[in-house]
DNA sequence: AAACATTCCTGCACGC
DNA sequence: TGCGTGCAGGAATGTT
């Protein structure tokens, strides 16, 4: 569940059932992940008590008491789920149906014994431990442009980095320096409601196609928020609730599929080795 | 069994 | 030639 809006979901959800609480311990039952979880970090996260959840792009951030940062990423197919203490038995008594034994790589125990499991098949996650104040500067968010949904993120801003630049916009709006926290699935949706191409080069856009993919990266992106996000096949939100975007999905995943506008059938194209889905119609 | 929601790295082409 | 930048391509990996 890994763009913005999934992210986004995630973290109010946290924030709601894990503020407050402190990890009594934390296991790293599977340390390969992007990078290899650090040796320490069990040590180093026991006995911390969670102040606040924030977001950055498309890392969860666990703000943690003494001013030290979790960060977390959940790659391709990472998932973070909140699992209530089984009352009256074993806080790890294993006979519930959402567990994964085999990609279960990060057990958090929480002191109202319940836990949080992170959880990765493809292991193209990521857990960082970063000390306090160090978060803007740590290499993953150094660099990340301004959040889509911020008063940074603008058609004047778009349109100064579209200029002069031969990339395809699609691209230009998964490039996470550009903006932070676009990938496939909503690039696809923000260019279909701009109604714009996403194999047009970035340059060559008209001013008001700038403004209208400007007006249509926040407006769907809070829709996709309003929905818990997309789930595809068995993703799954921190409740293991799935996401309520799916069905709201205009050209994504619809190659042949007629568009709900004007029925001409969708297509899809790759660019930049990414399935890019449009309706050739409503999209020039 | 080909496709895949992620990031990161390499190497080529081009321009100054 | 040398350097920086833009861009394409591929790798990492397991599931469906």
């Amino acid at each position: 569940m890994p763009e913005l809006p999934e992210v986004e979901s995630l973290r109010r959800i946290l924030a709601r059932s894990a503020t407050g609480l402190t990890i009594v311990s934390a296991k790293v039952l599977e340390p390969r992940l992007r990078r290899k979880v650090s040796h320490d970090f069990e040590a180093a996260i026991a006995g911390r008590r969670i102040e606040a959840l924030a977001r950055r792009a498309k890392y969860l951030i666990l703000q943690l008491a003494g001013g030290d940062a979790l960060l977390v990423h959940l790659g391709m197919s990472g998932s973070l789920t909140h699992r209530p203490g089984k009352a009256g038995g074993p806080a790890f008594a294993d006979h519930d149906e959402s567990l994964d034994p085999a990609h279960d790589h990060v057990e958090f125990r929480l002191d109202d014994g319940s836990r949080i499991v992170y959880n990765d098949p493809r292991r193209f996650g990521l857990l960082k431990l970063v000390p306090a104040g160090a978060l803007d500067s740590t290499v993953e968010l150094r660099g990340l442009g301004p959040e889509p949904l911020g008063k940074a993120f603008s058609a004047e801003y778009l349109a100064l980095k579209a200029r002069g630049r031969r990339v395809a916009i699609k691209n230009l709006l998964m490039d996470q320096r550009i903006v932070a926290g676009i990938g496939n699935i909503y690039a696809a949706e923000i260019l279909f409601r701009a109604a714009v191409r996403p194999t047009r080069r970035s340059g060559r856009l008209s001013r008001a196609e700038i403004g209208r993919i400007a007006a249509a990266t926040p407006s769907i992106l809070r829709e996709a928020i309003g929905k818990r996000g997309t789930t595809f096949r068995s993703y799954r939100d921190s409740r293991g609730q799935p996401g309520g975007f799916s069905s709201r999905l205009r050209v994504y995943g619809r190659e042949g599929e007629p568009c709900y506008t004007c029925s001409t059938p969708i297509r899809n194209v790759i660019v930049g080795q990414r399935a890019s889905f449009f309706c050739p119609q409503c999209q020039k």
